[in-house]
DNA sequence: ACAGGTTGTCGAAGCGCTTCGAGTCTGGCA
DNA sequence: TGCCAGACTCGAAGCGCTTCGACAACCTGT
């Protein structure tokens, strides 16, 4: 400071570089960005002089200039309710992704609704948008197809066309949960799966759990039994109650339905089954439904980290106007806790 | 789209806005920023305009203009033993709070370390700075010193010359869990804190409620053993049986861990110690972690709200060249609930 | 030795906005 | 009636950067 220049406090511009390094402003430019040839020499001199210097290009300007902000869209809803942890993962893995492409992250909430994403889109602050926590009829859903910025979801809305998503591969996952109870001897399965109506709104990742639910069983040539299972506690009940009249040899449990889960935890010791003595129960859901389930759930859950890395690498290669797949489907992870087990071996084999 | 127009899509401008008012640019900027009188009829045809083109003013072409970003930067450590919920809960007041004063926040985590910082800065990409979770001897702290942007810092590092501060007012809650144990006749207590690593960490918040807790224990002469505290339910069940044993007639607990306050509820019971018949426990919290406790805990709240919107409003003056005063402590309230009672009397005294 | 490419560098024209100095037009007052 | 102080508005000069066309200075091959 008072070093008496015309500037305010240190500000080093591209044009004080070109001075110091004795070439033309545009030559700086290009060593930057090297989308034009620079002999070896002038290049070493310039990159001298920006680390003397400590020069770091104005945001602004390039923005201005290039029509590139560098920096994308996180739009967290934070509504309550949300599971946290899992959402922090998200976004570091988002961050973390973005500053390898050299892009920064700007934090929206959903306070602002749809008005905070078309002003943050319109006034160019972003170049692309990565929208979290996605539901089937999400209000953002819309606005972005007349947005002028790319965009990727992460999870799949029930209209998904002309939408880049990415998600959990329900299909696996189905046929993970099938694969783990048949490699610990059950013979007799079923999956709950979401309520009626859920399936008849043709929604993919329903159709698509049951779809690896049942292929792997038949593979196995194990009986299984996929139904929907209504939410509330009665109509578990029921439903439990009806199946294992129907498969009184049933031994182990797919739950897809994170909100019937605790209830068939609940219910199955009433109908004399135990968990996981008589019968083993193995999830799809969120992670802090199988903690906190009693016993601790064995579930298949949402590779976080891939899902958020996966979804900035695919809006970088939308920026780079390459076509990028409409559904990214990522493979699902196992974690084995308290409530599968070994059938039990009375009997006879 | 296909109008055939000069430039690239939708993109409206200032110009635009401007000439579809039949006014100067100029004028148009002023009604915008409204540092110039004009008109009530030009200001109304003018805004009249910016709604029928659906105009948002370029957030690069400002910037550089007006070497004002409207942008702050958030920077979030995310390391291991942070309790995330309570980061988010800062985040959301954080970016809420900078809405309200007509900026974005732009999302910085410390993979990056320092340069991070140094570049943001530099690049005049925000105009100011928050940085949470400041450990005691935090390697960012003297990089803020010599850089030319606002920071507000959400904790005290050790050194906190020329900075400006925002946090509970750890000390405080510390002693405040003891007074409150002491005033139920409390004689032989115990703080809980948070896993070793965090306080190998210097972290300011763990030492200043250890400290609190000690030097208020001391003060009232009697028995009080602090200890670090893992989160799983083993390591509290470990810790917890080796201070009972230690200490028999422990009859009063400060838990100072979020993640393992549920865990230690759970275990005093299988310990024998009925809570609060047998000991006490007084948490260091969020409301909604002590409230879902059972028995609900009596505790000092993390007013995570207050301190995330205090940080902002504060750096905003401090954008503004107001001064600020340079350390700002929440005090910390006690909210008696099921979890602390007299002690028992079994014998003398 | 010269047309016709490369290669490396420069100058200048913006990108869309803010801001400052310089008007123009009122109306109040002598 | 003439003058001056607001009240409004305009035009132009950048902010710091990218990018495009031009232009030297070298190569080739013939």
């Amino acid at each position: 400071m008072a070093e008496g220049g015309a500037k305010r406090a240190d500000m080093v511009t591209i044009t004080d570089v070109a001075r110091h390094a004795g070439v033309a402003v545009s030559t700086v430019s290009y060593v930057l960005s090297g989308k034009r040839a620079i002999s070896a020499t002038t290049r070493q001199r310039v990159l001298a002089s920006i680390r003397a210097l400590g020069y770091h290009p104005n945001a602004g300007a390039r923005a201005l200039a290039s029509r590139r902000a560098n920096v994308i869209a996180l739009v967290l809803p934070l509504r309550s309710g949300m599971h946290l942890p899992v959402l922090m993962q998200f976004a570091t893995a988002v961050v973390t992704t973005a500053r390898q492409f050299d892009h920064d992250v700007l934090l929206v909430t959903a306070d602002e609704g749809p008005d905070g994403l078309r002003r943050i889109a319109a006034s160019a602050m972003v170049d692309g948008i990565v929208l979290m926590d996605i539901e089937m009829h999400d209000p953002r859903v819309p606005l972005l197809r007349d947005l002028e910025r790319p965009s990727v979801l992460i999870g799949f809305p029930a209209e998904a066309a002309n939408l880049t998503c990415v998600d959990l591969d329900f299909y696996r996952a189905g046929a993970i949960c099938v694969e783990h109870l048949v490699a610990l001897g059950h013979r007799d399965i079923a999956l709950l799966g979401a309520p009626a109506v859920v399936y008849e709104r043709d929604t993919g990742f329903a159709h698509r759990t049951r779809a690896g639910f049942t292929e792997t069983a038949e593979r196995y040539g194990i009986d299984a039994v996929a139904q929907p299972c209504e939410e509330s506690f009665d109509g578990v009940r029921q439903e439990l109650a009806g199946l294992l009249e129907r498969h009184p040899n049933l031994s182990g449990l797919v739950v897809h339905n994170e909100a019937a889960v605790a209830h068939v935890l609940a219910t199955l010791p009433l109908l004399g089954r135990q968990v996981p003595h008589d019968i083993s129960v193995v999830a799809i859901c969120p992670d802090e439904v199988a903690e906190r389930a009693s016993p601790a759930l064995s579930s298949v859950l949402i590779p976080a980290e891939d899902v958020g890395r996966q979804a900035v690498a695919l809006l970088m290669r939308k920026l780079e106007g390459h076509p990028v797949p409409a559904a990214t489907l990522l493979d699902p992870r196992l974690t084995v806790r308290a409530s599968t087990a070994a059938v039990a071996t009375a009997v006879s084999s």
